[in-house]
RNA sequence: GCGGGCGUGAUGGAAUGGUAGACAUACCGGACUUAAAAUCCGGAGGCGCAAGCCGUGCGGGUUCGAGUCCCGCCGCCCGUACCA
């Protein structure tokens, strides 16, 4: 018996094919079947796939198939993340225009995808750089602003003085311009913004609804959201220290419970009074300026040094108007968070205390530990956060922090000032509203248009689309729409004068807001059919990286809150059910100071060492850590060359087998072999048993009692509940493991399989090959279909139910339980699979273990768990 | 800095609070082969002749029983609002 070698590389572009000729993957809305929306994160047209697009696509692929399989109307649609900055970076060094290298790029990772044999709409795909696209980007724009959903008001970029240009965050290195190399400096322009703080509460609420997400996401976008009940609360500035026009300053704290703790008050360098101070003062303005030369990320911010100036100004204390504390404008104070200003509480503070250590302030400790004494309590270097008693603190002592944060919110509330109540309750968020302009080219236009006499107006409806011009240059740095000789001029709508058209063009995070409803109707003329949007919505499973568990998940739940209010959509929530997948690493190789791709090692193993020489120049390498597949450490490993050598199914089962979807997962040369042999090998084993098999559908199964028929079809129908529930949880790695398994046990019970082999066992074999090839169809799609053909059936696996599992085929007669004696297992007990408890107890005591163990003696406890663990205690 | 996550054999990992190491990779031995590859069979956490003891990053705790839950550390990863 000769059985020909399996030849991905002939047969799946030629069931690729027949699958595009058949139109197998578009999808109907009208078509039968409750409908299934999977949807996998659309990639950034780079120019290649990555092993990540391969990983992620993978997986909803298989969720796609097997859904279809269960007879589901998917919808699995696949588009473009096309505008943002690498266009223009590769514009400026290679003097090639962004739509350009673009599409180029568009072209060729299509290609790539289309090698992997993934189930998607094809005839629904679009880029968000397509006019089309951003010409209904622009309609929602209108109909926000329309809304009191869009609003101008200034805010600060990183600019770069040297390249007179604005910088991303990830363009400043060390407070540096990643070009010129000039110092950053803060700037404050004028920028549109999108009101997402409206919806704060019911973005933070509206999470409990979201069963099918990982509790990771919720909780970080809770904490990014950032809701925190406590006190707006105005101090008296001192008479003599203060400057004109500042009689009080506000702060917001959620602590007033410990405000007899206070040892200073400390104010963001763009607070309105630092700015008067520093108007006074030249060494504060200075100390401003430092601040300013910063970047202006919050990480940038909060990891620097921890300063403070201190301004002269005092501040009277609101429950002691004998008691004063210094003013500071302090680095690590943020504008954008309550009023820009805060008390500090060295003794409870971590961040409070560092500071006034250094600035050599009290630290008054204001809440008393359980069990500490009150008289010797004191903070060192550690600031106290835990719960505890209030002393020190005059009325408030004896009560807890929640008592004490009533009772001063109570006295301070009727407290008046200038006037006014001193304080008042007041809900703040952390989140911010959303900045979406770019002073950048390759992004939608927004579309207003500035006015002398009218001011901003929006652009007329029946004007759109406002498209980018296409000669452009980017010889100089910085927005080429702002020195177009003739792009911005325009007439305005409203009075029919001259107007310049806004130059802002929309950051990218806008167009991935939207993309997934776009999809259910890709070429409507309005941004959405509603109807048909409504009836696919929400996405039923999203698939993509963690990196975007707050901001693009965020947005996106957001915009349909938008799109609600302005009539494009019904819905509450995007993405109903979400899966985050984690990397794709390999290790790293280094000749000298030279990194080296993957591609050009040769590993050696001798005596359990790995060491590694360069291909092409034979020299030794340094191997180093595994990391996440990064050009700039060429630890790549490029998909086109694993299927081009193995096939997309080899590529595809490893992704998905080797590790569990949510952590990354190291690509190795070895484990790529291993999934290429397993090919084989399933190949082989249909093959090998196809011309003994009983015609298709002429197996009589319901009568088969035999021993080795029965294992088989136990075998089988063990395997499909188990995939079938693994899938369903998206444990890929374990539907991979349980594969291997039937394999094994197939191998076996097929081997001597011939003509003349019972009955039973032929028609045996036949269901639990047609079972297998249709658990690998979602992973391996070509080989399945290959199989299938060869098992003698016609047309294709991809449309085939879900194999029915035989309940009765899951149970076995008997079990055995681990039998332990004080928690150390000890033997084994095998009782009838329905033996009550009773029975399994008497059963543990009549064993020798048991018996030795408790020499004559009673148990001093017995459990029992049905179908798990028998433990006596001695 | 802050928020979130992860840590189990040589390696990737498995394990509703219930037999730690399924399955796979690498490795070792055997069969087949002139030989190799492929394939098939077998072995294997560590220590020990064995009975057994020890083992899930480190240190504590809860429990009849902890990889799993709680507290405190260490290391790595993600995010930190203009990378996508």
């Amino acid at each position: 018996m000769t059985t020909e070698r399996y030849n991905p590389r002939a047969v799946e572009p030629r069931w690729q094919k027949q699958w595009d000729e058949a139109g197998l993957y578009e999808t109907k809305t009208d078509a039968p079947g409750e409908k299934y929306y999977v949807l996998e994160m659309f990639p950034y047209p780079s120019g290649r796939i990555h092993m990540g697009h391969v990983r992620n696509y993978a997986m909803g692929d298989v969720v796609a198939r097997y859904k279809r399989a269960k007879g589901f109307n998917v919808l699995h649609p696949m588009g473009w993340d096309a505008f943002g900055m690498p266009a223009e970076n590769a514009a400026m060094q290679n003097k090639v225009h962004p739509a350009k290298w673009t599409y180029e790029n568009i072209a060729s990772m299509r290609a790539q995808l289309k090698s992997m044999g993934l189930s998607l709409d094809w005839s629904r795909e679009f880029a968000t750089c397509d006019v089309d696209y951003y010409h209904r980007q622009q309609m929602l724009f209108l109909d926000f602003l329309d809304s009191g959903l869009a609003y101008r008001k200034k805010s600060k970029v990183n600019w770069d003085p040297v390249d007179m240009t604005v910088l991303a965050n990830e363009q400043v290195e060390d407070g540096r311009g990643w070009r010129s190399g000039a110092l950053v400096e803060q700037r404050e322009l004028t920028q549109w913004f999108l009101k997402i703080t409206d919806y704060a509460d019911d973005l933070l609420s509206a999470l409990d609804e979201l069963p099918n997400w990982p509790d990771k996401v919720r909780l970080m976008q809770k904490n990014w959201i950032g809701k925190s009940e406590g006190l707006m609360l105005r101090w008296a500035l001192a008479p003599q220290t203060r400057p004109e026009g500042h009689e009080d300053l506000a702060i917001f704290t959620t602590r007033p419970d410990t405000l007899y703790g206070a040892s200073f008050l400390a104010v963001a360098p763009d607070h309105p009074l630092a700015q008067t101070i520093a108007g006074t003062d030249p060494a504060l303005a200075e100390f401003i300026a430092e601040c300013r030369r910063a970047g202006t990320s919050a990480e940038a911010l909060e990891t620097a040094e921890k300063k403070g100036y201190r301004t002269g100004v005092e501040a009277v204390h609101p429950l002691d108007p004998d008691w004063t504390v210094p003013v500071y404008v302090a680095n690590f104070v943020l504008m954008d968070y309550g009023t820009g200003a805060v008390f500090g509480c060295p003794a409870h503070d971590q961040r409070d205390l560092d500071f006034a250590l250094k600035y050599e302030l009290p630290v008054r400790p204001v809440v008393l530990p359980p069990k500490e004494d009150p008289t010797a309590f004191t903070i060192y270097s550690d600031a106290y956060d835990g719960d505890g008693v209030l002393f020190n603190s005059d009325f408030l002592d004896g009560l807890s922090p929640e008592d004490g944060f009533e009772a001063v919110a109570a006295k301070l509330e009727a407290a008046t000032l200038g006037g006014e109540a001193v304080a008042e309750r007041k809900v703040n968020f952390r989140l911010r509203d959303w900045g979406i302009s770019r002073q950048r080219y390759w992004g939608c236009p927004i579309p207003v248009l500035h006015c002398e006499t009218c001011g901003v107006v929006p652009e007329a409806r029946e004007n759109l689309p406002v498209t980018l011009p296409e000669d452009i240059d980017f010889e100089k740095p910085g927005n080429p729409l702002d020195r177009h000789p003739t792009w911005r001029k325009t007439s305005c709508p409203k009075c029919g004068g001259e107007a310049l058209r806004e130059t802002d063009t929309m950051d990218t995070f806008v167009d991935s807001s939207w993309y997934f409803a776009r999809f259910t109707a890709p070429r409507a003329e309005t941004p959405t059919e509603p109807a048909i949007a409504n009836a696919w919505l929400a996405v039923d499973q999203y698939i993509g990286g963690i990196e975007h568990a707050i901001l693009h998940l965020l947005y996106s739940r957001f915009f349909v809150r938008a799109m609600k209010k302005t009539g494009h959509l019904d819905l509450d929530e995007p993405f109903k059910g979400l899966f985050t997948q984690g990397m794709v690493v390999h290790e790293t190789y280094k000749d000298g100071r030279e990194w080296v791709p993957p591609a050009d090692v040769v590993i050696r193993e001798e005596n359990g060492e790995r060491s590694a020489t360069r291909l092409s120049t034979g020299t030794p390498i340094t191997i180093g850590g595994i990391e996440k597949m990064s050009k700039s450490k060429k630890n790549v490993v490029d998909p086109e060359d694993i299927i081009g050598s193995y096939g997309a199914d080899t590529a595809r089962w490893f992704m998905l087998s080797d590790s569990p979807p949510d952590r990354d997962v190291i690509w190795t040369e070895a484990g790529a072999e291993g999934a290429f042999r397993f090919v084989q090998r399933v190949w082989r084993l249909v093959q090998e048993a196809a011309p003994h098999l009983p015609a298709p559908s002429k197996a009589s199964l319901a009568e088969i009692s035999g021993e080795t028929a029965l294992a088989i079809r136990k075998a089988a129908h063990r395997t499909a509940h188990g995939v079938t529930g693994d899938i369903e949880r998206l444990g890929f790695n374990k539907a991979v493991a349980r594969v291997h398994e039937l394999v094994n046990i197939l191998a076996g019970s097929l081997a001597g399989l011939s003509a003349s082999s019972e009955t039973e066992t032929r028609a045996a074999a036949r269901e639990a090959l047609e079972v297998l090839v249709k658990l690998i169809a979602p992973m391996m799609p070509h080989l399945a279909q290959e199989c299938w053909t060869v098992l003698g059936r016609d047309g294709f696996v991809a449309s085939e139910a879900w194999p029915q599992v035989e309940d009765g085929l899951l149970r076995d007669d008997s079990v055995t339980l681990p039998l332990q004696i004080n928690g150390k297992k000890r033997g084994d007990l095998t009782v009838p699979a329905e033996a009550s408890k009773a029975e399994i107890e008497e059963a543990a005591l009549a064993t020798q273990v048991v018996r030795d163990a408790l020499n004559g003696g009673q148990p001093k406890r017995l459990v029992v768990v049905p179908g798990r663990i028998v433990n006596v205690v001695v």
